[in-house]
DNA sequence: GTCTATAGATGGATAGAC
DNA sequence: GTCTATCCATCTATAGAC
């Protein structure tokens, strides 16, 4: 739709509060507030909070998709790198991009259905890339199970890191993921 | 505190209510409601609605807690069975034994802090209980890694599903714990 | 594009009768 | 222990001036 820079910004900063206090407990007070404006002209931007909701979603899964992607184009076809990329993709999206993704994933529900289905193909997306490189992790006999198990059990633990990982600690994201990696597949290095 | 069955009673029902619509878009009026008393009446039970969600959580933890013990106490010292056995009662007080269990895991950061402070040593026996599960596991050489990493992914795992699962599926809670933990021990049958 | 002012709705919680 | 009635705070969203 409109995304003008200054809308992006705005969004940027909404991402941020919605992450700290979460959708619900975040008023269009205190967003205009973080944005330097009083509540009523913050209306002027976007239709209403659900609007909002909708475009900091659409930022954190288009972004954790060209990512994803990027990372996925600068490594080899070794299905070992390229599932390692993908873990490191996603916790660089929800660590050090920060917060829109973040809103994504754990605020989804807080979606109007209209907004959802709108929504739904991107997320979509970005779940058929990771199915995709478990797919051939799984060919290549470098783990088991179900594609679409493992794909979900792997996402859980990545994305269940936001509840207890400090990225300021001594473990990198990138650390973080090759252990999760690590975890599933144990006969490699 | 007070454990009426009453109080009980109301805490079940609020538990399915927090789960469906989240603690924050949870009313009093709804909650009263569904419990079949008026809004009004419900601060004869309850000081406020933060009580009614500490309750909750209370509930739902130390039903875990008691589920896992009740788990190991009946498996044989197999660090393999022992493990299996926490994925599988993980996932029962999840989604058999119900609603409380997910509120505990996604509604924690709702708790005030005093309720929180009252409540993280609940929530740290049971994750010592896991620990030492993994603990085991690391020791008999079945999976390898970091023992508090390897507890957290897991667990991130096991509470993601809460998010896709559909337990009327073909797949029982148990089959899906015994795939994650195949999905870590590959070398077990 | 931002402001002030406020409408209109809904929320948590209390008081006092029964 | 439950009811009715209501207070009062707060929230989303709108209207209209600048």
């Amino acid at each position: 739709m409109n995304a003008s820079p200054r809308r992006k910004e705005l969004t940027r900063l909404a991402a941020q509060l919605f992450v700290q206090e979460g959708f619900d407990r975040t008023t269009v007070r205190m967003l205009a507030q973080e944005m330097g404006i009083k509540s009523g002209s913050l209306f002027h931007h976007f239709k209403d909070k659900q609007e909002i909701l909708a475009a900091v979603i659409e930022e954190g899964t288009q972004n954790a998709l060209m990512i994803a992607r990027k990372a996925l184009d600068q490594c080899a076809a070794d299905p070992e790198a390229r599932l390692r990329a993908m873990a490191r993709a996603h916790l660089e999206t929800l660590f050090t991009d920060r917060n829109a993704h973040v809103v994504a994933l754990f605020e989804w529900r807080r979606l109007d259905p209209t907004a959802s289905a709108h929504l739904s193909h991107l997320r979509d997306a970005y779940e058929a890339l990771w199915v995709a490189v478990i797919d051939d992790a799984l060919e290549a006999g470098l783990i088991h199970g179900d594609r679409f198990l493992v794909s979900r059990f792997v996402l859980g633990a990545l994305n269940w890191t936001v509840r207890w990982y400090d990225p300021s600690g001594p473990r990198s994201p990138d650390e973080l993921a090759d252990e999760l990696v690590a975890m599933i597949m144990p006969n490699a290095v």
